[in-house]
DNA sequence: AATGCATATCTTGCATACAATCGACCGACC
DNA sequence: GGTCGGTCGATTGTATGCAAGATATGCATT
């Protein structure tokens, strides 16, 4: 039996994340309870856990919120993200083992293959890719609290969990990136490997900036589960 | 009035930081809901305030414990901090006010005098002027995220809170890159301030191993209150 | 005598009842 | 007519009762 608070808090970071929650939506404790089955109890800490990951922003007696983040919050998250990810690169390659890299470059084979414009151009999948290929990155840092300080500042809604803004120049780069990134730890070069991430961070603030700003070919708002 | 969660929280901090509940010292909700004269909600909620700041851990259906840092703990603590405090002296190079600066350089003057050896030394005085001139300089870094997690990993046990293991040359030391500190920012070099921060966390975390490696002149067990 | 299992007890996890606080609305007074 | 104050409603904060899980202990069995 898993615990009601884990459901609780995955459910609901789930979805915010998709924007189930817009950002703004006030999140009572009694309407969660009701929509989770469970009590307030377990809907309180999880909406404590998701505070201190910036995912929702309580304030006192007058309930929880999801923050709607300013231009200026992604510019910081992404300036921290390039810094936290720069540094777990660089932890990363001293210590990776080979058959990590090896998978790594697995990887890049399959994101490639999803990126190919055509029927078989799957951009979702491309994200679950991006996912475990960031995640051996941050395991082989072997640093808990670098990866969870991480994990408080990328999986921020509209921040990552979707190349749909991606335009095709910026799916190649962000291609070339991860190659580059593997052949880096695999040469245990620290250095190289922490100014390829950093630049690679930077190139989706870009992206994502770029969007912001003129935000035509978003689809986020438009999902609804 | 003020939440008792509120209340159950900073007390818990500051025994933990205080050694009043040693590493590995079990922490029962029922235990410190009568310490504190409140009820068990509060506490649980602190706790894990607490955890998700790393000065607590807790198993599921196994209650709290204080956890007792081993030297990697404390190598990957203060590379982390290293990270996060030059990142942030670099940001406030370029947004600081002169006059935070100028109340930096009197409290460097303070703080000499503090360390000067002879009566009038004051080691428990530094450390309080000490949080003052860093907090000026992560309040002029201007980024929330950033603040919080470096409060995150700078308030454990026996990572700061005590300059009594520093030698007369640490001390010199420590005045001096504060000293620089201060110029680096007046003259807004941000390449500058992030350089010499770094090289004061390392300096602290040298000095904390040393204490670690031989604890013969640690005086943190010893405290009672 | 040692090991495995069952049980007992203690602790945490969850639910619900009660209290305190905040915001909104309405009325009175200026 | 506008503004200030009070009361009401709703929501969060706290306390406590109950259930479930985990550890420790003791007994039975090999």
């Amino acid at each position: 039996m898993v615990r009601a608070v884990d459901r609780v808090y995955a459910r609901l970071r789930a979805d915010i994340l998709d924007g189930v929650h817009p950002p703004g939506g006030r999140l009572g404790e009694a309407e969660l309870a009701g929509q989770t089955g469970s009590s307030r109890t377990p809907v309180r800490e999880a909406l404590r856990r998701l505070e201190v990951e910036g995912l929702v922003e309580v304030l006192p007696h007058r309930g929880a919120r999801v923050p709607d983040l300013t231009p200026e919050d992604l510019e910081e998250i992404y300036d921290l993200r390039m810094l936290l990810e720069g540094a777990a690169a660089r932890r990363a390659a001293t210590r990776i083992t080979p058959k990590d890299v090896d998978r790594m470059d697995e990887l890049c084979g399959l994101m490639e293959r999803s990126a190919a414009p055509g029927d078989g151009q799957d951009l979702d999948r491309i994200a679950e890719l991006n996912a475990e290929f960031h995640g051996i990155v941050r395991a082989a840092a072997a640093s808990v609290r670098l990866v969870s300080m991480l994990n408080a500042v990328v999986q921020l809604p509209l921040v990552t969990r979707t190349f749909h803004r991606y335009s095709p120049d910026d799916l190649a780069r962000s291609a070339a990136h991860h190659r580059e990134l593997a052949a880096a730890l695999r040469a245990a070069d620290g250095t190289w490997a922490e100014s390829v991430m950093r630049a690679h961070v930077l190139a989706a603030k870009a992206v994502l900036l770029r969007a912001v700003d003129r935000p035509g070919n978003d689809d986020t708002e438009t999902r609804t589960s």
